[in-house]
DNA sequence: ACGCTTTCGCTACGACCCGTAGCGTAATGG
DNA sequence: CCATTACGCTACGGGTCGTAGCGAAAGCGT
């Protein structure tokens, strides 16, 4: 908590103004242009910025966009209705009306991509967006916990897997539907997606075990240090 | 099965070899350099083939690597386990062990990253390689109705529907898992993934309808005219 | 064998974007 | 008031793009 006022260095402080005009003229650029053909003097311009100023916080392009894009992902909320298949159904629809956004789906994949070759790259997705958002699976299991719909779990590293695959499946659902095969993730087909979805985990998986004992589970483990990698999102520092 | 070959143009002929070469060249490049750093000159300098040769066969670098990447994968063949779930497992590993391979992990998302924006590559990817492998849906809806693993499904609507989702959710989870979460998804993965999805299907969706008059279904539908665009494919023709 | 047609390899070109260096100026803190 | 850092601006070499233009090569029909 003492890392968010960096010892108060001496001489001009960045201007977080340009910080928030930055990212916002990335994504009106990446609604006009989308990824291939947006260019950084394009949007220092745009930003009211010098291009050498966007240069000395971020690193390029893929840094700049994800920074961009995370942001968006930041409005998501789990909504209470009532019953968990209503809440996933809730925070679905939300995940799928960004996704619907031009800005968040040129950006998003295009940041993936580029991450399959660059470590680095992808540990600011993973840190900036993705474990980021595990909050609201966290959140949902919670929930359903205090509404007796789920069953404390006692198996951590087992909890820890359930979690990483509701969160495939999830994402990887809505994303595939929305951007491969080009169609809206509207109501029914996120009642019909959750349905399978949550039949399939509380009728539990592995041959052998009790149904009830598992499917949704601890979901902590390594989520606990994603939100302490929390604050290693924005510009970058000085480096030079 | 005319259209195979073109009414027997006058002049020189285009190298099929040098389709070849080229989109092999544009695979090896994707391994070496990635999506971003790779260049048409690049390629076609590998490829042992001039620049304009390149561009008088696809009109850039989008188009060129769907078609690199489509390729690959055409490899995916249905296994004949015994069981249905044994037979999706099957599928669904080969499909990992493609997207593990780095000239389609980079490929692929960059390319439905630009098809975000470009109606026409959009297009492409479906039926190049989307539509194209739904035919590992219908042999395998076939083969396990003949087992009497799943009911002949009278509504073709419906049926088509859960087509649509089922796909979306297994090429969503596997590339999410493979390329966000940057984890293997090896056999005690795929084994989780496919029993919450197989129990989700088979449980049924709808509250209100027996369990086993629907789940899998026809499946059929528009797949059938994927199979006529797959023509659609391979370099462009003559156009200046 | 002879044209006609189309493709191929090669070179060259203007246009654009990248990422950085250098400079003078503005805004803080000690 | 001075050291320090950020900012705006200009300029630059290097690279890629996509196309034009040329002569040569390779088929097809007669």
């Amino acid at each position: 908590m003492q890392s968010r006022t960096p010892p108060a260095r001496a001489g001009r402080p960045r201007s977080a103004a340009a910080d928030a005009a930055i990212l916002a003229a990335t994504r009106a650029a990446l609604v006009e242009l989308g990824w291939s053909k947006l260019t950084l003097g394009d949007v220092a311009t745009r930003a009211g910025v010098a291009k050498t100023t966007l240069y000395r916080r971020w690193a390029g392009k893929n840094e700049l966009v994800v920074d961009a894009v995370a942001e968006l992902f930041d409005e998501l909320r789990l909504p209470d209705r009532g019953s968990l298949a209503a809440d996933i159904e809730g925070v679905v629809l939300q995940f799928a009306a960004i996704l619907a956004r031009p800005e968040a789906r040129s950006g998003l994949m295009a940041v993936v991509a580029e991450s399959t070759r660059d470590d680095a790259l992808r540990a600011r997705i993973r840190t900036s967006i993705v474990e980021r958002q595990k909050r609201l699976v966290l959140e949902g299991r919670a929930r359903a916990q205090a509404r007796g719909e789920l069953p404390l779990e006692p198996d951590r590293e087992e909890a820890s897997r359930t979690a990483d695959l509701i969160f495939d499946m999830v994402a990887g659902a809505v994303v595939h539907r929305t951007l491969v095969s080009a169609q809206p993730a509207d109501e029914d087909w996120v009642r019909g997606f959750t349905a399978v979805l949550l039949l399939g985990l509380t009728d539990s998986a592995r041959p052998g075990v009790p149904p009830s004992s598992r499917s949704l589970g601890k979901l902590g483990g390594e989520a606990v240090q994603a939100e302490a990698g929390a604050l290693g999102r924005g510009p970058r520092g000085r480096e030079g």
